[in-house]
DNA sequence: GAACTAACGAAACTGGAGTCCCGTTATGGG
DNA sequence: CCCATAACGGGACTCCAGTTTCGTTAGTTC
């Protein structure tokens, strides 16, 4: 429905309006990164973006809006996924890209600061569903791979695969603290193609 | 250091200052439910608790404040462990539990607020820590019946153990929006068991 | 049971996030 | 190139979360 967007439904999408979004996206990162979703302020945004607080108001209206823009455009920018052969190389690959991700301080910040945001707006929410389902489908090939190799039953659902990968890794960013070294990474990785093999992913009958 | 918490340090724990933390604690729940931490206003608290809001500003100061004395609250409030016999048994009852939890409309709001707010407060992400490790400990000598049975390897880590069942739930409630079913919880356990019984749960070496 | 004071409560105050109004700029169509 | 209007910008305004002040209540101690 109303999407902030600016390319798709614009009656004017021309050069300014997406230069003024490009530009407050950035800067929502920025302020998002240093002062978390409390703490932000869409007149400190648009100060950086260097807007008027008015078109940052009138074309996102509040945090959570502003913040599932983000996402949709952060879901646009994809990351490589791997083939190393093996399912259990492909996800420690994969693994190990979530954690540098997480662990970079300033990703790490901006993705706990969006997946709060999540926690108080649905808009927001299905954002980042959209988000993580975009993710997650790009490197649900490696475990057909897999299947087809014969390395994991054929029935295995792919999708549940891969989020178990993350799932640790984001339960260590968001509950527990422990720290997001490469060994979780691994540990997360061996875990997930284990299961696989044994068949604990298989795909729910309905 | 300087904890809200009444009973240790205070220097007049008498009857009013603990019905007052009792009465604010249980309206902060509700409105939390009710509104999420973005819409947490520390006068409704107190009128919801009967209360005056000078009295909530200035024993808990801020909604951080407020939520991280929440979570201390929470962490007293012990969940009964099962003993199943074996450590898929211990996992499955472990998983349906934590999924009752979280799908339980009022508590997975407010396990959802509490998270959001750990992201933004350094205080409150330490009371958060507290409170799953005591969780995590809670259920851990589980998994070390399970090693002196013989059915896990010996150096196998309990406390990851425990949180492998966890993380796709909190996954499933946090990032990904997919249903909260108790073919997810029983799943994660079985994931977590085989994993576990594989090794792939050793603690690391250091 | 009287005095001391920690902790509470009511009400006035303040600052800044979010809104409104209206003039200005810059796309897009013809 | 010119008009129509979508989109932007500055500044005044509002409203309420959070603070301050000061008087009141109720644990604690002797």
């Amino acid at each position: 429905m109303g999407s902030v967007r600016t390319q798709p439904g614009s009656v004017r999408p021309g050069g300014r309006t997406a230069r003024v979004r490009a530009a407050v996206l950035r800067a929502a990162g920025d302020a998002l990164v240093e002062n978390g979703v409390h703490g932000l302020d869409l007149a400190d945004v648009a100060f950086r973006a260097g807007v008027g607080k008015t078109t940052v108001y009138r074309r996102w209206s509040s945090v959570p809006g502003l913040v599932a823009d983000l996402l949709d455009d952060m879901a646009e920018q994809s990351l490589p996924r791997s083939d190393t052969g093996s399912l259990l190389g492909d996800l420690t690959a994969n693994a190990r890209l979530v954690r540098t991700t997480l662990a970079d301080p300033r990703q790490g910040v901006l993705f706990k600061a969006v997946i709060a945001a999540a926690t108080c707006d649905a808009r927001t929410a299905e954002a980042l569903n959209r988000f993580y389902t975009t993710r997650v489908n790009e490197w649900a090939p490696c475990v057909e791979a897999a299947a087809r190799r014969g390395e994991v039953p054929p029935d295995t659902d792919p999708h549940e695969v891969i989020r178990a990968v993350s799932a640790p890794l984001y339960y260590r960013l968001l509950a527990s603290g422990d720290p997001l070294d490469e060994a979780a990474a691994d540990r997360a990785a061996a875990a997930a193609a284990i299961a696989a093999r044994e068949g604990a992913y298989a795909r729910t009958e309905r």
